[in-house]
DNA sequence: GTGTTTTGTTCACATCGGATACAAAGTCAG
DNA sequence: CTGACTTTGTATCCGATGTGAACAAAACAC
């Protein structure tokens, strides 16, 4: 009730099987209670009781004193479950085609504080990664709080093992430069306090947008995930099995922009032609709608501003629905071969889903083999700067596979 | 050293969180001896000693009297494990074109018995299937093993879940027939002994053909595999991720006949043209050869006989290549998406990558994106009769993550 | 108030696997 | 052939972890 008194070590250590598990749920805001946690866990409220002071003991979370009694509800009120206010953090990157955005992100995907900006030198991608993380380090410092670890999200396929950017397509950075090691070499030169040489993590933000939205937004619940987004220019693909991102044997997974889905469509640099990549993104829209992009603002501001704005508008809305259909004809061949729980969409493609979700939903089913994978939900993406925050989930899944090991290797190191 | 006592129960139980892995270990022939089972279980000798001994107790494995010692190796020679030879069995059965096969699966993937008939009404799934149950249930009493579960194969997508085949496209059965009830009706009527009635499991051929070749093919050591055949007509998919078999939210992963790999191909039923199941399928084949199908021989026979037998006839030739491009284009499709570690090829897409193995390489990695992905290895399957194993792998599963409730529940029920 | 329901804690206990020491069975060097 | 070395297998102790039962606490129902 008073706190635990720390004098066995040995108590300390209890539950710790259970320890990751339970953080995780209450990480993803289905824990409200130890309640909750108990029957989550499938272990004894006894376990659970365990598990919850020893995650307090390590800061991570709070219980309240007060329990607030439920309405409706007899029994003893459960004590609630918070994500610890001052708790760790973990520091995320995020590289677009107009600079950077940095974050501190607190557990359940809280980011605590940001800043962002622009890419003066956008063909030197060690630069601009070193002062990102500058920036990310003085946040941490003015925060005072404890850093766990780092995530970067870049907009293009990372290969694996190495971290390699192989198509930053609208970055001018040089294809295959070595962004992960770039990113910890920029951890190390700034020596940001907390972050040791095994914990930057970097991904594609597609990828990370789904991890976000699997973890913390209109993903939540379900077991395969699939995200489709389009940003700037191309069309980015992202799939969660289980809760975990399947990024293929090398990274390369879900690379969807290539799916045809206009046999006479244009040319794309693949060799191809009516890729989904060219026949489905900003400039795609732009062009469609019979406008030219202009110098300010990005294509993609350009597109949404335009279908949020003129749906009313025939060429407009005409464009749209072309959109649309191609769009639908691609994320149907993904529903063929990947068979969803849910599919969410971001960017351009959240904006084309809110202008007219039954046309989406109606062509999707429509060249769904059999009908019955075509019912599946198609959502928009709900969480702000969401690839910030799978970048996060990234730097924070070791605390949540094993927080003992991550805050011991803390305190001892 | 003497067979445990059994005066003492919880000895028995030693090591029972180690058992389902260390069995998995055995039946995919990755455990030699209980050396290796130490260091792949990640565990201490002690500990895969008392598992060893209990998976001998439960009469799954046979542990050599004499070690053998291996040439070249210094120190104490391993004893080695064996699969049990009279340990228990699933059944296995596969509904196909032509009628039904069934077997008694063993440990390891082995056939320990099998038999076929010729499906008389094949137009009436009720009345094959139990024509096949029963014929697995005689060979169950010929054999005098315990049976500890069952599993299907039929050539048709299986909805979950209840188990549904929603095209059964060459086996005239109404499309949406419940196969799994009417599998799990047939085994009640035949009071298979053993066979409960929670253990009936069933699923398509060409997931089942991925799934076996994954545990004991050409698949083995794989992360993420992928797996394209075509059998009679039409093409299918199956991926194998971790271990498990992808079969999407509502089991209807992987339908990759859909795919476009000649926009100006012949119309599909799906609506599209150009579709992998109509252009690279055996029919597809025969047709690009001149070949006219004929009465006699399975299309699948006749057109992988035509390849192997006639490949140096130029017509043949080139409609082999033609395939191998179009099919390559589809697999080109599926690394993009999927990136996997590895893909095996069966019915004619075998026959198709031993007529040529370079060019469908060729055409994978050209058409792969960055080239990287197109390196994946492309392999012909090895087992006969893969599908009917995998059939037998589903009903293993059960026992495979933990020996102990399944082989309890058989003691106590 | 007195029961009932649900939540949380304490404590004894069983289980599981690690660590260590020891025993066994081979190779290798002389 | 003998002894040193290497590797495998076993016995035993012990710590880590979670269960079960009993008890206590905090609400509602009457």
């Amino acid at each position: 009730m008073d706190g635990v008194t720390h004098t066995r070590t040995t108590r300390l250590e209890r539950g710790r099987g259970a320890l990751g598990p339970a953080l995780e749920l209450v990480h993803t805001g289905r824990a409200p209670t130890r309640a909750v946690l108990t029957s989550e866990l499938g272990v004894t409220r006894a376990t659970a009781g365990a598990v919850a002071a020893e995650l307090e003991a390590l800061g991570l979370i709070t219980v309240d004193a007060h329990p607030t009694a439920a309405a409706g509800t007899q029994g003893r009120p459960s004590h609630r479950l918070f994500i610890a206010d001052q708790g760790p953090v973990v520091l995320a990157v995020q590289i677009h085609a107009d600079g950077y955005r940095v974050a501190l992100v607190g557990l359940g995907g809280r980011i605590v504080a940001t800043t962002s900006g622009c890419g003066t030198i956008p063909a030197d991608p060690a630069r601009i990664l070193s002062e990102a993380v500058r920036a990310g380090s003085g946040l941490l410092r003015d925060s005072g709080r404890q850093c766990l670890g780092a995530g970067l999200a870049v907009p293009s396929a990372v290969a694996e093992p190495d971290g390699e950017a192989l198509n930053p397509l609208h970055l001018a950075w040089p294809a295959g430069a070595p962004v992960r090691a770039l990113f910890l070499q920029a951890l190390a030169d700034a020596k940001v306090p907390g972050v040791t040489e095994h914990v930057g993590f970097s991904g594609n933000d597609v990828n990370l947008t789904a991890l976000a939205e699997h973890r913390h937004g209109a993903g939540r619940g379900a077991r395969d995930l699939l995200c489709v987004a389009s940003g700037h220019r191309g069309v980015g693909g992202a799939l969660v099995l289980d809760g975990r991102l399947h990024s293929g044997s090398s990274g390369l997974a879900l690379e969807v922009g290539h799916l045809t889905v206009n046999p006479e469509g244009a040319p794309c640099h693949c060799g191809s032609r009516g890729c989904l990549d060219v026949e489905a993104d900003p400039l795609a829209f732009l062009s469609a709608a019979g406008r030219t992009p202009g110098p300010e603002g990005s294509l993609l501001k350009q597109a949404t501003d335009l279908l949020r704005e003129e749906y009313a508008d025939a060429s407009v809305r005409a464009a749209g629905e072309l959109l649309i259909d191609r769009l639908g004809l691609g994320i149907a061949g993904l529903v063929n071969i990947l068979n969803p729980d849910r599919i969410i969409l971001g960017g351009l493609h959240r904006a084309l889903l809110e202008a007219d979700p039954e046309r989406l939903r109606a062509v999707v089913a429509d060249r769904s083999l059999w009908g019955r994978s075509g019912g599946v939900p198609i959502l928009p993406c709900t969480l702000d700067h969401n690839a910030l925050v799978g970048a996060a989930e990234l730097a924070w899944q070791p605390v949540l596979d094993d927080p003992l090991v991550v805050l011991e290797g803390e305190r001892t190191g």
